[in-house]
DNA sequence: TTTCGATGGTTACAAATGAAACCAGTTTGG
DNA sequence: CCAAACTGGTTTCATTTGTAACCATCGAAA
C-alpha cells in the first residue's frame, strides 16, 4: 500500500459507481425489453404512477433527473399516449402530468417486476448484509444531501 | 404502502444509482477542473498509475469499461503524451501501455486529491455507518458478480 | 404599470456513449 | 497447410446526454 498509489478496486466512488451501474443495467433490461423504455422514461412512468399527478419540475426533483431529461421523457411518453398534460389554472407555464389508462396499465405491469427484481437481489445477501447496505446507503445519502 | 405502488425513493436500484451519481459527479469535478479529463480518461490514468503497464483489455477489465471507452481514452491520453504504446513481442495485436513522465506526474498529483475526497466523504459518517457501507457494498458486489 | 429578475419548460448544439461492423493478427481443427 | 473461429483493438453510426441558450410567463419592486 504505497501511499502514492490509489487502488481503484477499493476506491469508494469507483465501487459505488460500478455497483450502481451493474444493478441499474440489469434492472433496465426489464423495462427496456418489455416496453423499450429508457431510464428517464421509466422513472417518469414510475413517478407518475406513484404520485398520480405531477409537474415536470416535481418529477425532476423526485427522480433526480435534469429537466431536459424530464422534458424528453415526458414528450416520448406523451407520444405513446401514456400520459397527458393539463394546464395549470393559475400559472400558464406549468403543466400537470397524469398517466393515461395505457400508461397506468404499463405501470401496474412493471411494479411487480421491479419489486421482484429488488427482492431477488437482496435475497442473495444475509440478513446482516441487507441491513448493512440499507444503513450504509441511507447514511451516505444523508451525508451528501447536506453538502 | 399499497402493494401496487413502487416507492422510487426506497427502491434500491434507484437509490444506488443516485448515490453513485452524486458521489461520482462531485469527485469528477476534481479531475475535470484540474486537467479536463473525462471519467474514462481518469480511470485509464488511474489504472496505469496503479499497475504500471497494462494492455487495453486489462484496463477494461480492471476499471469496468467497455472497450470502446478504453480505446478512446487511451487515444486521448496518448495525444496528450501522457502514455505511450509498446508493441507486444509475441502478439502483434496487443499493445502495452505505460504512463510517460507527464502522465505519471498528473497521476501523482491526483492521488492525494482522490484519497482526500474519499476520506472527507467517509468522515461525515459514524464508525458504524462507515462499516455498514463498506460491508454492504462488498456484499452486493459479491452477490452480483456471480450472477 | 412597467421593468427586471426568477421560474417552468423546450430546443439547439456539442460531447459522450453503446452496438455492431470492422481490420489485423492468432489459434484451432481438419 | 488452410479455413474458420476467435481475439485485441479501432471506427462508424445512431442514440443519449449535458450545457447553455432560449421562450413564455410570473412575481416583486420601483
Amino acid at each position: 500500500m504505497k501511499p502514492e498509489i490509489l487502488e481503484l478496486e477499493n476506491f469508494l466512488p469507483y465501487r459505488l459507481y460500478r455497483l450502481a451501474d451493474t444493478v441499474s443495467r440489469e434492472f433496465s433490461r426489464i423495462y427496456k425489453e418489455r416496453h423499450g423504455l429508457t431510464r428517464p422514461e421509466w422513472r417518469t412512468l414510475s413517478g407518475l404512477g406513484q404520485r398520480g399527478m405531477m409537474t415536470a419540475t416535481e418529477l425532476g426533483e423526485q427522480s433526480a433527473m435534469h429537466k431536459t431529461k424530464v422534458s424528453r421523457a415526458v414528450a416520448e411518453l406523451e407520444r405513446r399516449r401514456w400520459l397527458t398534460r393539463a394546464p395549470d389554472e393559475n400559472d400558464r407555464r406549468v403543466e400537470h402530468l397524469t398517466l393515461t389508462k395505457a400508461g397506468l396499465a404499463a405501470y401496474r405491469e412493471m411494479v411487480p417486476l421491479a419489486k421482484a427484481f429488488e427482492r431477488e437481489v437482496l435475497a442473495r445477501l444475509s440478513e446482516e448484509e441487507r441491513a448493512a447496505i440499507v444503513r450504509g446507503v441511507a447514511a451516505l445519502e444523508e451525508a451528501l444531501s447536506s453538502s
